[in-house]
DNA sequence: AGCACA
């Protein structure tokens, strides 16, 4: 419902972000917290003034961007709440990918929505026509795919680490996790070895570090399984 | 509010 009547799309279009966030800074943490949902192709952020507080995060796959509009919707981002769409149009790294990025057309198309800018300035009428619309066709509340796929636990400050071996020590994970920021500490549980809880000042920081960390070895055999502890 | 590909 609230991705409109916009067709599923691997590219997600976020809007109503934080525009004091630097650019490179929203990507990296837009990465982190996305990237649980698949594999991210692209980010794309500008800060001119018709595309700030606005980004395109591109996957590899439909069904993570599917996950990610749902999961990840109105989820207080730098303090607002995130809302996300599917993209209405297929992202340039898709295209070139697929060899079907045709740069003459993409030429065109800019040029045409400068003209259009530009009429929209010459005829700057009082009362403009009215754009009413007839609400669209009743769409189906969700996409065609079931999406028939495994929980993401939703976003916390405290990660839920798991696979470590035997012999791992909360100061060994002091050492991996603090050098991320916001953090906090680690907790462990004696009669449960294996596990841990990390904890950081917000779930932006623990996505970061969770992103950062995720299947790190502690031994060949021991990739961390790291994931967001239930609240 | 705003759908791009610095």
């Amino acid at each position: 419902m609230l991705t409109g009547d916009i067709p599923p799309n691997q590219t997600i279009y976020i809007k109503n972000l934080n525009e004091k966030v630097k650019k490179e800074e929203l990507k990296r943490s837009l990465y982190a917290l996305f990237s649980q949902y698949g594999r991210i192709l692209d980010i794309v952020a500008l800060k001119t003034t018709k595309l700030r507080g606005q980004a395109w995060v591109v996957f590899s796959e439909v069904t993570a961007a599917s996950n990610a509009v749902r999961q990840m919707q109105n989820f207080p981002f730098y303090d607002k709440p995130m809302r996300i769409q599917y993209a209405k149009s297929k992202s340039d790294c898709i295209a070139r990918a697929e060899g079907t990025y045709d740069k003459k057309k993409k030429q065109e198309e800019k040029a045409e929505r400068k003209r259009r800018v530009e009429e929209a300035q010459q005829n700057a009428t009082p009362n403009g026509p009215r754009a009413e619309s007839n609400g669209g066709p009743a769409a189906s509340s969700r996409p065609g795919r079931p999406s028939a796929q495994e929980a993401v636990a939703d976003p916390n400050n405290i990660l839920f680490i798991q696979n470590l071996p035997y012999e791992t020590t909360s100061m060994m994970l002091d050492v991996l996790f603090k050098q991320y920021p916001g953090f906090r500490e680690v907790r462990m549980i004696e009669a449960k070895p294996g596990i841990a809880f990390v904890e950081f000042e917000d779930d932006i920081q623990s996505s970061v570090a969770m992103q950062a960390l995720q299947g790190f070895k502690i031994t060949p055999q021991n990739p961390m399984a790291i994931s967001y502890a239930k609240k």
